[in-house]
DNA sequence: CGATGCTACCCAAACGATTGGCCCAAACGT
DNA sequence: ACGTTTGGGCCAATCGTTTGGGTAGCATCG
């Protein structure tokens, strides 16, 4: 199908094979499947149509978009695409940008501000309809001059200021995770809390902080370090916390990359996660599962997040209003906190042995 | 800087406000720094010049793309964005693009002959001069459609027929691994080789049992299963493998992910990866090194996998012949598989404790 | 002094699609 | 019989750039 090689059909060509007009030819296939009525008649429309999908005929973006001053055409910009948790939002909000018509471009920025100028100038460049920022700065004004550039867009992951954004309820992730481990008993915790400027790791640690300090227990500021969203930055991060001072009992590192490093760190210090430490992390990425010591962690809902940031970037462009939206988190146990699933792990592995 | 909100400054705005016409503008805007002596007196060049980047002008792509035929657009196929080792890929892709001028998009598509070819289809209607695969079946035909549709186009991370290429010598990875696990003296091995479709698997699976071979020792049929590239893919092929037959002394992953849900299989059957089973994975993902259990595994230069891609592409787009590229792998020995360094993470452990 | 060659620009035709008008013929109303 | 609809299309401008050709004015040359 579709003739190889050769210029791809336009407009034109279909209408001078049928001795019709360009413009007929554009309202017609235009038309919406039904309203077709006032463009040509019933005889001409199917004339069109069978000869255009016959040619395979696909309008030229570049045409159409001249024309109607409008792309179709958004700008993602993530921190980092090798970042599953950003990766899998891009999956959510590629798959509804299609739905809507919608095509869409992601680019790393590295978190970096430069970068996060330079990029979305160039994504700009590209005459995008809007954009999508996942990795805003909770204390930049950056974004407020993208908004006042006059470019529609919406934040999701982390949330900064007043602009639309769609995130997991982060705050009440933490609190979650305080409860979960003020239930075990432990009261003298840790937590790796991320990159000081990104509204997840704020939020996060704030609502572990908030639900400990209801219980009557402080979490002293030395017992919170940063870190970047990675195992390499959760491990030095761990380091740092071990380093100085008493050990605590149990660590919640804001995201689960940065667990898997601290439980790395723990390790090469000789200290086992899970028994002598326990580690809750964040995100429910799916290999928390299936680590030799399976993660505790707080499942944040990350394609749907994606899928919504597109929906609600789709109804702003629409000119509709739009509200912050939250989305849930749920606790999800597993053996890296609680004593009674790390013995269960640790008993089948002796029940087990004889059953070879 | 920039006016805003307003409709964007264009090549006639800025002749207009020079008495210009729009030709002189867009010659001298076009021409490299040093050869704008054609276009324009010296004192007109630096006129143009100081006015466009003063008003920020940037060329409309769309007119560009319309006029010139070219998108300096590149699309990017591959199976899932969300699995690490592509997404890094695309990140080399995306990097090395911009050295070049060109724009990338990349699109998911499941790893699904059909998802392939309608992607496919919506890629080349966005017009793009070339595209990247990083998805490509070994045994489909597909490829040489696309081939004689006059698309250029180049295929990463996994290779197909005689179609231009940029890999890594997964074969001499699948050695690799044989000798350690052969030097360490297994005889009993099993490999969970990934999709069959998939070079990648393939060709590691073939690496593997050929050294195997050669060391008079066999990997029957039934020791080699199949599967997706992930975590819970790995786990399911592991069981299918301990529920049929002695349990092997190691097993080969030829991939980390599916290594790891390995590890979570024998972990719930309560056999000690890395003691009762020595684990090899492919690729050195970030997490490898971290795991409470470190992964021995192979070196994959991903990121200059990508980057080796686009830079091929763009030689195949000048017209430039291109060969077949075979990148070097390297392994990485750790815990998971090496009795020494597995007992010494032992030891540490016993020995770490009275430090506290 | 006419031919030639620069220099420094300008002209206009594309590229492919969209869209507000316009127009002709047949049908209709009275 | 004649004005009005309306069905069915055609016209042409337009979006912003690029690019193959001019061309006017001046200097140079033989």
């Amino acid at each position: 199908m579709g003739t190889e090689g050769t210029r791809p059909v336009t407009l034109q060509s279909i209408a001078d094979q049928l001795g019709l007009h360009v413009s007929t030819v554009s309202r017609v296939l235009n038309a919406k499947r039904g309203e077709s009525g006032r463009a040509a008649s019933p005889a001409t429309v199917e004339r069109i149509r069978r000869l255009a999908d016959e040619l395979g005929y696909q309008p030229n973006p570049h045409a159409t978009s001249l024309r109607t001053r409008r792309s179709n055409l958004v700008g993602v910009l993530v921190p980092r695409l090798s970042d599953i948790v950003l990766a899998t939002i891009y999956e959510g909000i590629e798959e509804a940008a299609a739905e809507q018509g919608l095509s869409t471009f992601v680019t790393n920025t590295g978190d970096a501000p430069e970068a996060q100028r330079a990029r979305t100038r160039m994504v700009i460049g590209r005459r995008v309809d809007g954009m999508i920022f996942g990795d805003a700065h909770a204390d930049s004004h950056f974004l407020d001059e993208v908004a006042g550039r006059g470019v529609p867009f919406v934040l999701v992951n982390r949330r900064a200021g007043k602009h639309p954004s769609v995130t997991c309820d982060d705050y009440l992730g933490g609190r979650l995770v305080a409860e979960h481990l003020l239930a075990l008993g432990h009261d003298n915790v840790a937590v790796i809390a991320g990159e000081p400027y990104a509204s997840t790791g704020q939020d996060r640690t704030n609502g572990f902080v908030d639900r400990y300090r209801e219980a009557g227990i402080d979490v002293p500021g030395r017992r919170i370090v940063h870190s970047p969203f990675d195992a390499a930055g959760g491990h030095a991060a761990a380091e740092r916390l071990l380093d100085d001072g008493a050990r605590p009992s149990a660590i919640f590192a804001v995201n689960d990359f940065a667990a898997i490093g601290t439980i790395g760190a723990l390790r090469d210090r000789g200290i086992r996660a899970g028994s002598d430490v326990a580690i809750v992390g964040f995100n429910d990425t799916p290999l928390a599962a299936e680590l030799p010591l399976p993660l505790t962690t707080i499942r944040s809902p990350m394609h749907e997040m994606g899928r919504r940031g597109i929906q609600m970037l789709a109804r702003l462009l629409a000119g509709e209003p739009v509200e912050p939206e939250l989305l849930r988190p749920r606790l999800i146990v597993r053996a890296s906190s609680d004593p009674a699933l790390y013995a269960q792990l640790g008993l089948v592995t002796e029940a087990a042995r004889p059953r070879e």
